[in-house]
DNA sequence: TAGATTGTTAATCGATTAACAATC
DNA sequence: TAGATTGTTAATCGATTAACAATC
């Protein structure tokens, strides 16, 4: 029972809808939840709740369901959000600015410590908390910084050079919103998330038929109670 | 020959992936792309790629590779997207603008007609080339100009309301920026898209382990020539 | 107690990988 | 021709679904 096995990528992807759903069942007050209902509220079945909560430490009540807040702490463990972490915002403009002030980093550990950009017109001004730094500093501050985590929003020419220069700082993870296939270590781990290609498969899943598909995000009407 | 099967979602998600990286291709004047190069700039393997393409109608020539314009045509006509579709993006706020601005929607027919807020502030500026309308006018405006998908970045409260207008004026598909599980009937597809679920999960796998993963949208460094 | 629901193992299903004949 | 690479089928692997004993 020591060595825990890693977790299967869906159930992670799962997990952290799952955290979001249980946040609000908080933050309403609900004190217990039941697989059934979480699959009514996430879109799946109860079994593969069952399943994906299996990978977990001691959760739920035989009979009785799952403690909401218990649960949402152990997901949270189990996703390694309880350790701080720090992020840099790479590439400050509109899309940089909505990472670092619409999407609630803080609540999860990530903290945003580093932010920068080559606009004179935008470095020295503050990104939320932060200050805009010049990219020629980038591997400097975030390796002073200890920056683990980037997601990368610069323009296409400036985004292999921009991955570089995080590596060299120890950064372990990337979020690249850039097209550019970054070119990384192995050890570093990447996910491309072009906005387009969530509008491409929206298209497709409407219009090509895939409308009642069990795959991660890809969430139909609720099938509660049936 | 006739009957063509559903392309498999994962298929689908790798598709509009390929997609990009062929765009490139075309932008780079290369005319030839073989499954193993091409595994290599997404970083999978060759076998998946040509199974993933083996959906597609006639492509490549046996001994040669693909086609590069070829296959980017024939891509496109397999997720849908050679049908001009109108798109309205609910919810004008910061995200709304970026998704509104910095996504190229309209080079995958994917035409924005319409855009929504309640702020006075908002209400009829322009977006783009689209005026902004008051929510109100949604289920109206959305119906007379045919919008089929639609990307919902309102706040919470917002979000349960502006999904139900978005229903009756017919649109199909919804990205769903909200942290709000969006009740909606069976035929209309929603895929949810909280940015802070990419935070979680690249901070999980960078850190719990999950370097070296096929999944859709983890690609570790390329492993060409292998 | 009876009803409900979990934890967990087994069965099924689907996706990925491997292999290779066809052919450019 | 020989080398390369596709198209396609078969084998393997992993994820989802089903089932049910344990137990609250």
């Amino acid at each position: 029972m020591l060595r825990r096995k890693r977790i299967a990528w869906p159930t992670v992807v799962r997990l952290s809808e799952y955290l979001i759903i249980l946040e609000e069942l908080v933050e309403n007050g609900v004190d217990v939840v039941t697989s059934r209902e979480l699959a009514g509220l996430y879109g799946n079945n109860a079994n593969q709740v069952r399943q994906d909560l299996f990978c977990l430490a001691e959760t739920g009540r035989v009979g009785q369901g799952y403690s909401v807040p218990v649960l949402e702490r152990t997901i949270r463990q189990a996703l390694g959000l309880t350790e701080p972490r720090g992020v840099a915002i790479v590439g400050c403009g509109r899309l940089g600015t909505v990472l670092a002030l619409h999407v609630p980093l803080a609540n999860y550990g990530l903290n945003l410590v580093a932010a920068f950009d080559v606009d004179p017109n935008i470095v020295g001004k503050n990104l939320g908390a932060v200050r805009i730094d010049h990219a020629d500093r980038m591997t400097e501050i975030c390796r002073d910084r200890r920056v683990r985590v980037a997601a990368l929003s610069v323009p296409e020419e400036a985004a292999q050079d921009s991955a570089s220069k995080l590596v060299a700082a120890g950064v372990v993870g990337i979020l690249n919103y850039t097209r550019v296939r970054l070119k990384v270590p192995a050890r570093v781990v990447v996910q491309n998330r072009q906005i387009i290609c969530s509008f491409i498969q929206i298209a497709c899943a409407a219009f090509c038929g895939h409308d009642s598909l069990p795959s991660p995000g890809l969430v139909p009407d609720a099938d509660v109670g049936r």
